[in-house]
DNA sequence: AAGTTTATATTGATATATCAACTATATTTG
DNA sequence: CAAATATAGTTGATATATCAATATAAACTT
């Protein structure tokens, strides 16, 4: 029972709900498919709703920045779950497109990711949810300025 | 303004305030203290509460494993914040003490640190902030099981 | 159009995260 | 007590995080 909270503070517990969902979420990922992360998946997740997506506003959505992402994304290509080419009309760019093995994979993973999701929330209201989004927006927000 | 959500779900808000805090606080100390990181600082906090803290103990309070844990510790004795010396009772262990520098440091950061963890929380009525604290236990048991 | 600025992504250096294998010491068990 | 087991911490390998410097291309300026 890790209960101690150092900081005395709400946002150690931020970072312990957080750390602690990360954890399970790659514990049962693990069990069905065994080489890839939480966030690879969440960048196949997003890819695969926009498929326009750069490598920037990548970065933006989890949370990394760029260099990470190019290293993420070099791997994600020699594990071949996605493919790299140059993007046309913006050379700088480049085309991120979900291989065949990655489109499995994301079968695969999907009931894993709403389980996971489902896990985490379980037995709270939609109240309690509602107000758990807003309260976390005035941290973000408050963070921002 | 960062408002998209790729994954439609209040834990990614969790994520996303704990990294914007995270970021807001090393600026913040970056400021005062130059070669210091937020997780050095909380471990420089939580040994002076509590001197007779192991690196094991350490490594569960700010959420790392043991091999982070030692070679943090190796940076922060470099960096002479730190001094560890053989435990007595049990020569497995290490006692973790704060240098002169070490001491300094913290005071130079302890407002900085308070100030960080108001304007995150700022606007914050208590009620909210124990709303927060309960509703994010829910998650953290949630994840345990 | 040439020069300047901005945007996109990469690379290098260093720190940290994670897992597995390992060492050394303590504790438990028979 | 000796053997087995558990605990504390380290090390190696690999991935990721972060910052600064860089390369290339696009957009803007005049």
């Amino acid at each position: 029972m890790n209960n101690k909270n150092p900081t005395g503070t709400v946002l150690y517990l931020i970072e312990q709900a957080i750390k602690d969902y990360r954890k399970v979420s790659q514990r049962n990922i693990s069990k069905i498919v065994k080489d890839i992360t939480v966030d690879q998946c969440l960048v196949l997740l997003i890819l695969n709703k926009d498929a326009e997506i750069s490598q920037n506003e990548l970065a933006n959505l989890v949370f990394k920045d760029n260099a990470s992402i190019t290293r993420m994304i070099e791997l994600m290509v020699k594990k071949e779950y996605l493919n790299r080419t140059i993007h046309k009309r913006d050379r700088r760019k480049f085309n991120l497109q979900i291989t065949e093995k990655g489109k499995k994979t994301l079968e695969l993973i999907n009931p894993i990711v709403l389980l996971n999701r489902e896990t985490a929330l379980n037995g709270l209201s939609l109240e309690e949810i509602d107000f758990l989004d807003k309260t976390l927006n005035k941290v973000i927000t408050n963070c921002k300025i």
